[in-house]
DNA sequence: TCAAAAGTGTTACAGATACACCCATGT
DNA sequence: ACATGGGTGTATCTGTAACACTTTTGA
């Protein structure tokens, strides 16, 4: 089967940056998969692939998420579309980028049919990558710095159940920099979108910290009455 | 001449949202063309057209402009892709928007070749647009409304010569709120981006204001200082 | 009792806000 | 002389930044 045009069209595509955050390691890391086929076979790059026509390209990243990392119901949002001819040595394919944040620990990388292997890299051990999925990465690192300061976005990298520690931590690795513990504390829960759980940490040779969950519904209530999140 | 592929594709356009200052109606406008041609003929909708193989979108868009309503060397920047499949009812079409900003008297509307008639509209006085283009045009005005405050992108949208007023009523204008006069001024001189250019207001029935200039060299420095702009 | 991380308040400073009158110019 | 907008300073408030010690717990 074949499909006719009057004029020559250019492919289009959607790729997803997917950041996980490795609390153990305090670093923030991104999905890649190795590319099994042809062009840039055996060079990592961003997991994506060809949307459908009939699909809007907000269902073509959810479902390569889903088919390549095995991933649903995670948070994406569209970065920008990434349109130089050059970009793709074929012909013209023209993709939109998304951003995807998930818990790391839930997603352990998994193979996928068209990728040979898929891992976690730290932004700071990259791999040469595909196409200009370095551009694209670097975009998408970009966003996810200047977000979390204005967009409560950083739970969807945490479990449901966190300790403000981990939550200092998380925000110093996303930004790159150290911040004061008293003063992040003191601002976070004054903007009282924190709900203390009553359960504490288990099995820590140290004190046990209090153990936190973001109420979603209270920051969405607030937003409405015109609350700006501000880090 | 035709263009067969194994799979079928979705066609691919630019659309621009172009904003304009008008200072004596102390407005923001958007530049509309009627279409002359079906689907939606006689609608009014935003200018833009279709993305050629081996061009990026951020040429088609500039292309568009040119031909559509005679702007170049303008403020451009990527907005959002819009990829619902019902979005043009002849088939699949994504497109690219884009947003714009220029200086409304140096471009009153023009004709172009394959639209009726084109027109400034105030935001408050829109027609019904084909298309999503009121879903683009709304995310457009949100940009902007966001983007005024972090980046100087209000001078497009001035002459180069200006007046603290002017430069105080666009911000009201496009941010919908007013402003103390004597903290704008403040504030924007202790930015240290505006030149005083000497010269004072012409004709005017009373006390002629300085005229200032935009100092984008000097912000480029401070840029790379760290420096960040913010009204 | 030691090690490790949790938890907690105050002071100083900077930037934001609120606010009203005199000045220059043209008619 | 009057009408119109141009131009200016201060006091207060609010939020941010800097900073160090005590507490809890498990090993």
């Amino acid at each position: 089967m074949s499909f006719t045009y009057e004029y020559p069209r250019a492919a289009l595509t959607v790729d997803a940056v997917i950041f996980g955050y490795d609390a153990s390691e305090n670093e923030l890391r991104v999905l890649l998969i190795q590319r099994a086929l042809p062009p840039f076979q055996g060079k990592w790059a961003l997991p994506g692939g060809f949307v459908r026509v009939g699909e809007s390209t907000d269902e073509a990243a959810r479902r390569e998420l889903q088919e390549e990392a095995g991933l649903h119901k995670v948070f994406l949002e569209q970065l920008y579309t990434f349109s130089a001819p050059e970009r793709d040595p074929r012909e013209h394919v023209i993709t939109v980028a998304y951003m995807a944040l998930v818990h790391l620990l839930d997603h352990p990388p998994q193979a996928a049919t068209d990728a040979a292997q898929a891992a976690w890299f730290s932004l700071s051990e990259l791999p040469p990558l595909a196409f200009d999925h370095d551009q694209i990465l670097e975009t998408a690192h970009r966003r996810i710095q200047s977000k979390i300061r204005y967009e409560p976005i950083g739970f969807e990298l945490l479990p449901p159940k966190f300790t403000l520690t981990q939550l200092q931590h998380l925000y110093e690795a996303v930004l790159g920099q150290v911040l004061d513990k008293r003063n992040f504390r003191k601002k976070f829960l004054a903007m009282d979108l924190l709900k203390d759980t009553g359960e504490v940490q288990q099995d820590v040779a140290h004190r046990a910290a209090a153990l936190w969950s973001f109420d979603r519904r209270r920051y969405e209530r607030l937003r409405k009455e015109g609350f700006n999140f501000s880090l």
